[in-house]
DNA sequence: TCCCGTTCCGTTTTT
DNA sequence: CGGAACGGGA
């Protein structure tokens, strides 16, 4: 360790940092926990941390960085390429558990006796399986929910262990299906060789446990690792951890137990409240100094939480003296909160002279959001909406991707099912279950059957030879790409996304589209839509290079971000959820009724509730400057009138914290009367366009 | 095989 | 209310 790197050292500015933050940057070894607040640096520490190792002789590619989620992971990215500079970040291995599940797997998969490569799948593919695997075994997916079915299983395998051993589902009568279906799920999965997941932390596991050689690996480049939100991490995720620390314990791990809101996805708090025990010899560091919010904000966040019981004793302060009185919006309907939203991001950005980008709408659930684009549509106001995934959700996009999927991994048994008749190619139900016959007697998989059966129709009942040219085609069109692809994988040469291009032409997809819908408008959208997918994979490729592999990973593994250029000025909206770990000098917190928030089917239990405690903690530490709570008195709902009850955390903030007003008396514009006029006058042009 | 009308139901949250 | 899924009819 004598070899210290003094300018990389200067250039972290250690004196710039509170004392605590110090402290935590420059532990080097052994178990280390930080309890930070909302906004109280965490993101800093732990870049900083990951200069100063590197500073003290620590080899950039022996660090590990998970982070949560992948809005976190890429901005820690930026954060350390931009400290530290790019030569020694981009070493440094920075990503989410699954991600790091998935390069494991990838590298290591076969000596769990699965094939390479996998396929992992999305929550369309696992319910065609149990539904499956319901047939097989007689059960019927009316009278028992696959869904609840496949959700419990995953909630045994983020507790790894089998659903019957699952203590909060004991009284579930899903529980026995569950357990029965589990094990014929998993082997299905692997005779696909896929993975959902789940099991790109659990599979993982398994591999450390099983092959110790491949385990000392991964413990041996991966010699300091940090975990991001850690109170959000589930047992499994944490086996997974200790599997590649235990050799030497230098785990560094930063949370808030009052951010953890993810206990759906099976995060166990106790985790974070348990790490001292399960650590011996932890260094406990507390980041309490918020350096994000005025103190009005703040105090309104702590006097929330404070009505949780179990909870680390923390509390936030901030230098930040005073600051406006949080809005409390009460508005007549649904419409008129919305426009409410709209038009004062309007006042604001004009008042204060800032960009679109400041502003964020925050809300419970995603199908809240519909309202607010509709309003921000009509103000022309530019927004994006996190999140939301429904672009890779689209029919005709997910057909699309299926074709690539299948080139990628010719057995992916679902989505060659899903292509082999689109476009039409005369195999109906009645001959698909033919095929699937023939393949399960001869143990071929889908794909080789289909190749013996274009090669040889009279092999199997009722295959016309119009339909076993087509069918020959088909296997051929497969071929043809999957070659293409993996050439350009291996060797570079070629494009993919001008095959993509390609492919999407000589299957006609334009026209089998306009078939589908002699209404040319939607078919038109739906052609814009496959456009979309494909500019998105010529963006990811100028990127990350031209590899299918890497795209429909991202495509699995991180929805959300499309390879959209650069940032634009728009404002964001995004679910409580998302929010997290992001800050904005306007907050505009939605939907603050019972039954949003707390949600309708969480106000029962005490668990629950404190959890979404914690959501409405989440939402108000996001904001920096101005903190707008609204809601609708009355709002539509499936069509009926509801009147709505303001959000029972309302009563929790104090009084003097809040400025109450009706939202129509606020709607029209600002309330300074000098620059209203002209205010006026901007609107307007805004507006009509002029 | 395909199209259209009818019915059903309503996601919390994300990888 | 609106989208998805399903079933019956052409």
């Amino acid at each position: 360790m004598s070899n210290v790197d003094e300018a990389l050292l200067k250039k972290l500015n250690l004196p710039m940092l509170n004392p605590q933050q110090r402290e935590a940057t420059c532990h080097m070894d052994g178990p280390l926990l930080i309890l930070a607040g909302a906004g109280s640096g965490k993101t800093r520490v732990i870049t900083h941390r990951i200069g100063y190792l590197i500073s003290q002789g620590v080899k950039p590619r022996h660090i590990l960085a998970v982070s949560f989620t992948n809005k976190a992971a890429t901005e820690m990215v930026e954060r350390v390429a931009h400290l530290i500079g790019k030569d020694y970040a981009k070493d440094v291995y920075l990503s989410t558990f699954h991600s790091l599940g998935n390069d494991i797997l990838r590298q290591d998969i076969d000596a769990l006796g699965y094939k390479k490569p996998f396929t992992i799948l999305d929550d369309a593919d696992q319910r065609e399986i149990i539904k499956e695997v319901f047939k097989e075994i007689g059960l019927d997916p009316k009278v028992i929910d696959p869904k609840a079915v496949l959700a419990i299983i995953s909630r045994a395998k983020m507790a790894f262990c089998e659903p019957a051993e699952l203590r909060e589902f004991r009284f579930n009568p899903d529980t026995p299906f569950a357990q029965r279906v589990f094990k014929y799920y998993q082997q299905m999965l692997k005779g696909r060789n896929a993975v959902d997941f789940d099991d790109l932390i659990c599979l993982p596991v398994t591999l450390f446990t099983e092959h110790e050689e491949i385990r000392k690996k991964y413990a041996k480049r991966f010699k300091y690792v940090m975990i991001d939100e850690y109170q959000d991490t589930n047992h499994t995720q944490l086996m997974f951890l200790h599997e590649i620390i235990k050799d030497h314990m230098n785990l560094c791990v930063v949370g808030d137990d009052d951010q953890s809101i993810y206990g759906f996805r099976g995060a166990v708090a106790d985790n974070i409240l348990g790490f001292e025990d399960a650590y011996e010899g932890t260094r406990l560091i507390k980041l309490e100094q918020n350096y994000r919010s005025t103190n009005v904000i703040l105090n309104a966040a702590n006097s929330v939480i404070a009505n949780n019981t179990q909870r680390k004793a923390k509390s936030l302060w901030s230098s930040k003296d005073g600051g406006d009185k949080i809005r409390w919006i009460v508005c007549a309907s649904e419409r008129d909160e919305a426009e409410f939203v709209a038009a004062e991001i309007e006042r604001v950005r004009l008042d204060l002279n800032i960009g679109y980008e400041q502003f964020t709408i925050l809300y419970r659930s995603n199908s809240q959001a519909r309202l607010f684009e509709e309003a921000l549509r009509q103000w022309r106001i530019p927004y994006e909406v996190i999140g939301g995934q429904e672009f890779y959700d689209r029919k005709e996009v997910k057909d699309f991707v299926a074709y690539l999927k299948v080139c990628y991994n010719l057995n992916d048994e679902n989505n060659i099912r899903r292509i082999v008749n689109l476009p039409p190619r005369g195999i109906g139900p009645v001959l698909m279950g033919r095929i699937s016959d023939f393949a399960l007697l001869n143990d071929l998989s889908f794909h080789e059957a289909l190749k013996m059966i274009a090669e040889r129709p009279d092999c199997i009942e009722g295959i016309g030879h119009k339909v076993a040219t087509k069918l020959n085609d088909f296997i051929e069109l497969l071929d043809v790409y999957h070659k293409k692809f993996s050439t350009i994988e291996k060797t570079g040469q070629g494009s993919l996304p001008e095959a993509a291009r390609e492919l999407m032409h000589r299957l006609d997809f334009e026209n089998y589209l306009r078939s589908q819908d002699n209404n040319n408008k939607i078919a038109r959208r739906r052609i814009d839509n496959v456009e979309g997918l494909l500019s998105d994979i010529s963006s990811f490729c100028e990127r990350h290079g031209g590899s299918l592999d890497k795209y429909l990973t991202r495509l699995m593994l991180d929805r959300s971000s499309n390879d959209d250029d650069e940032e634009r000025a728009s404002v964001r909206l995004m679910t409580f959820h998302s929010s997290k770990g992001l800050e904005f000098p306007v907050v505009f917190m939605v939907g603050m009724e019972e039954g949003y928030l707390p949600h309708e089917n969480s106000k029962d239990s005490l668990k629950d509730l404190a959890e979404e405690r914690r959501l409405a903690y989440v939402g108000i530490t996001r904001a920096k400057e101005y903190l707008y709570l609204t809601m609708a008195s009355q709002r539509s709902r499936y069509g009926k009138e509801e009147v709505r009850e303001p959000s029972r955390f309302m009563d929790e903030i104090p009084q003097d914290l809040l400025a109450k007003e009706r939202g129509e008396d606020t709607k029209s514009l600002g309330s300074h009367q000098e620059d209203r006029n002209s205010k006026y006058l901007e609107l307007a042009k805004k507006m009509f366009d002029f």
